[in-house]
DNA sequence: CTGAAAGCGCTAACAA
DNA sequence: TTGTTAGCGCTTTCAG
C-alpha cells in the first residue's frame, strides 16, 4: 500500500508537509493542502495507525477485556449488548475498539499487563469477570485506567459501572409481598459476583422493609445457570412446599426455576408467583411471561466507555455511575392464592 | 512501560540479543538467554506488538468486518456467535482479532481498504452485508484475503462460508408436505441477501419434488424482521385462507408470522404448522416451541476463521465451505388437519 | 510556508 | 555467540 513517501514524492513535496496538510495544520498553503489531498486519494493512502501510534506514543484505543467469551452468552446476551454499547461510545468518540478475551487457562500465559502493554491500550473495560479473579488485583494494582463492570471498586484509575442491584432486587420483593405472598424464597447466583451480594440485601432489605422475617434455608445459589437454578428449585420446593413466590437473580436461573416448578406439578402463575433479574429477550417470550428487573446492559457499556474516556482525557469525574434499574410486570407474577 | 532497552541496558547485552533471547532464537547462550529472561520478567517487560508489527510488516492480525452491530441482533444472536467462532479459532492459531464495526454513515466516511490498512488487519472476514452494499465490490478488487459470510462469491483473494440454505429450505418444506399440507407458504427475507434467495430455491424445490405446484402469491417477504414478518402474514392468511403451513426465512420471522396467526385468532398448530430457520434460543422457548432448520452460527465464524488463515498462509485450499444444516422437529408443525 | 533530521520500539542483515 | 547498523511509516522539533 501507499506509503506517506509514496504521496510525498509524487506532490513533489516533503512528506512533512504531507503529514501536515493530511492532519489539518494550519501552517500549510491551501494550494499545497489540496494538490496533497487529491494525490493521497488517487494513491488510495490512508496512515498506518501503527506507525502513527508508535511515535506519538497514543493509540486512541480501548480495550474490552472479556474473562469468558462462551457461546453460552447467547442466552442472556449480556456480553454482546455490553459491547454493542462500548462500540457505539467509542465509535462515537473516535476511539479504536480491540476485543481482548481471557480464559483461566489464557491467563496463566499471560498477565494483565502484558495484555494491555502488547496492545498499547489506553484504557481498559472488564467485564466478567469474579471477584476472585487474579486478574482483579492486578487491575487495582496495575496503573492503566480501566471501568469495571458490575465489580464497585474504586483506585485512583479504577472505577466502576453499574446497576442499582440493591434496589432492584428489593423492588422484585416488594412486588411480591404486596400480592400477598409471605414466603418468599431467592435463588441466587454464587457468592464470588458483587451482583449476588447486593441482590440478596436487596432481598433482605425489601422483607425487612415489609416486616417479614428473613429466612437462610429459602435462599439457595443456581451460579446464574439454567440447569443448576432448575435443580436448586426442585429441591427447595420440594422440602419447603409452603413456598409461593420466588425472586430470581437472573432471568435465565428463573427459566430454571419455572421448569422445576411446572414439572413438579404447580401451575404457573397461581402456585408460584416469580420474579427474575434482567429482562433478556426470552423474559418475554417464555410462557408465562417473566416479570423481572430490567437493566440496561448496552447503557452499562455505553457509560462505562464514556467513563472510560473522560479518565484517558484526565477529566475530572465521578469514577462511578449507577444506573436505575426498572420493575416489568408480566405474566409471572400474580396474587397469592393460597 | 519497560521497553527492549530498559531490558538490555540492565542485562548488559544489545537490544538485539535481547530481542533474539526472547523469541526463542537457537543462536544465543542459554545463560545469556536466562539471564535476559529473569531480568524482562523482573521488568515486567512484554515486546510492544504495534513496533513488531511496523518492522516486521506482519500484524498478525485479522478483522471481523460486521455492518450493522446493533443491538436488535440480540435477537438471533448471529453476530455474537459468529464472533465466538471467530475469537476462538483465532486465539487457537495465535491471531489478534480486531472488531470493526461499520453502517452505511461510516462508510461514507472510509472506505473498506482504508479501514483495513489503517489498522494493518492481514485479512478479513465479513458479516452481515447486504448483496447490494459498494464494500462487497471494493472486497473483490482489494487484494486483501477475505472471507464472506453467507454470500457465496470467489475469487483470487475471496472466499465464503455458508450453510445448505437450499437444502435446509428444501428440507423444511418436505417435512410439512410430509405432514400433508398442501397450501404452503413461505415468509422470505428480502432480494438482497442471497440466502433469501437460497432458501427460495430450495422451497421451490421442495414443492416440486412433491408434485405441488409452485405458487408466487404464497411468498412475501419480511425483511427478516419480526414486526414485518406479523404484518405481511396477517396480509397473507387473510388473503389466502386455505393456506395451512408456512415456512419462514428466519426464526425471528416465524416468531411474528405465529404472533399473527394467534391474532388472526388461529390456533398453534392445529390450524397452521410453522417451520422457522436458524435455531435461535428463542425457537425452543417459545409457544408453541418452533419446528426449525438449525445452522452451526458458531461454526460459521469457526471455518471462516480457518479457511481465511489458511489463505493467509498461502495454503492451497478450497476458498468455500458450506456446512450442513439440521431439521428439527418442535411442536410449531403437525399434520394437516383439513 | 516548507524541509531536514531525529526518533518511537522493534527486527534483521551483516560483521566481528 | 554477540553487537552494529539500518529501517519499518509516521510525527515533531528546529531551521530556513
Amino acid at each position: 500500500m501507499a506509503t506517506i513517501r509514496d504521496v510525498a514524492k509524487k506532490a513533489g513535496v516533503s512528506v512533512t508537509t504531507v503529514s501536515r496538510a493530511l492532519n489539518g495544520y494550519s501552517d500549510v498553503n491551501e494550494k499545497t493542502r489540496e494538490k496533497i489531498k487529491v494525490i493521497a486519494q488517487e494513491l488510495n493512502y490512508s496512515p498506518s495507525l501503527l506507525a502513527r501510534s508508535l511515535v506519538m506514543k497514543k493509540t486512541k484505543t480501548i480495550g474490552l477485556l472479556v474473562s469468558g467469551l462462551r457461546i453460552e452468552g447467547s442466552k442472556d446476551n449480556f456480553t454482546f449488548e455490553v459491547l454493542c454499547g462500548v462500540n457505539d461510545c467509542a465509535g462515537e468518540l473516535g476511539y479504536e475498539l480491540v476485543l481482548i478475551s481471557t480464559d483461566s487457562k489464557k491467563q496463566q500465559e499471560k498477565t494483565y499487563n502484558q495484555l494491555c502493554n502488547e496492545r498499547k491500550v489506553e484504557g481498559v473495560i472488564l467485564q466478567g469477570i469474579k471477584t476472585d479473579d487474579p486478574y482483579l488485583d492486578e487491575v487495582l494494582k496495575s496503573d492503566i485506567p480501566c471501568i469495571l463492570i458490575d465489580i464497585p471498586i474504586e483506585s485512583d484509575s479504577v472505577g466502576y459501572v453499574t446497576t442499582d442491584n440493591k434496589g432492584g432486587a428489593q423492588t422484585a420483593v416488594e412486588h411480591l409481598v404486596d400480592l400477598g405472598h409471605k414466603n418468599i424464597a431467592m435463588i441466587n447466583g454464587h457468592s464470588q459476583a458483587f451482583v449476588s451480594r447486593e441482590r440478596l440485601a436487596g432481598y433482605q432489605g425489601g422483607l425487612k422493609k415489609k416486616g417479614i422475617s428473613y429466612n437462610e434455608n429459602y435462599v439457595v445459589n443456581g451460579a446464574f445457570l439454567e440447569e443448576s437454578a432448575e435443580l436448586e428449585t426442585t429441591k427447595l420446593l420440594r422440602k419447603h412446599p409452603e413456598i409461593t413466590a420466588l425472586f430470581c437473580a437472573s432471568d435465565l436461573m428463573a427459566m430454571g426455576a419455572m421448569r422445576a416448578a411446572k414439572k413438579l406439578g404447580k401451575k404457573l402463575p397461581e402456585d408460584l408467583s416469580v420474579v427474575g433479574y434482567d429482562n433478556i429477550i426470552l423474559s418475554s417470550y417464555s410462557s408465562p411471561s417473566l416479570s423481572t428487573i430490567a437493566q440496561d446492559r448496552y447503557r452499562l457499556g455505553f457509560e462505562a466507555t464514556t467513563l472510560l474516556t473522560k479518565l484517558l482525557e484526565g477529566k475530572e469525574v465521578e469514577k462511578n455511575k449507577v444506573l436505575q434499574t426498572a420493575f416489568i410486570k408480566r405474566e409471572s407474577t400474580t396474587e397469592n392464592h393460597r
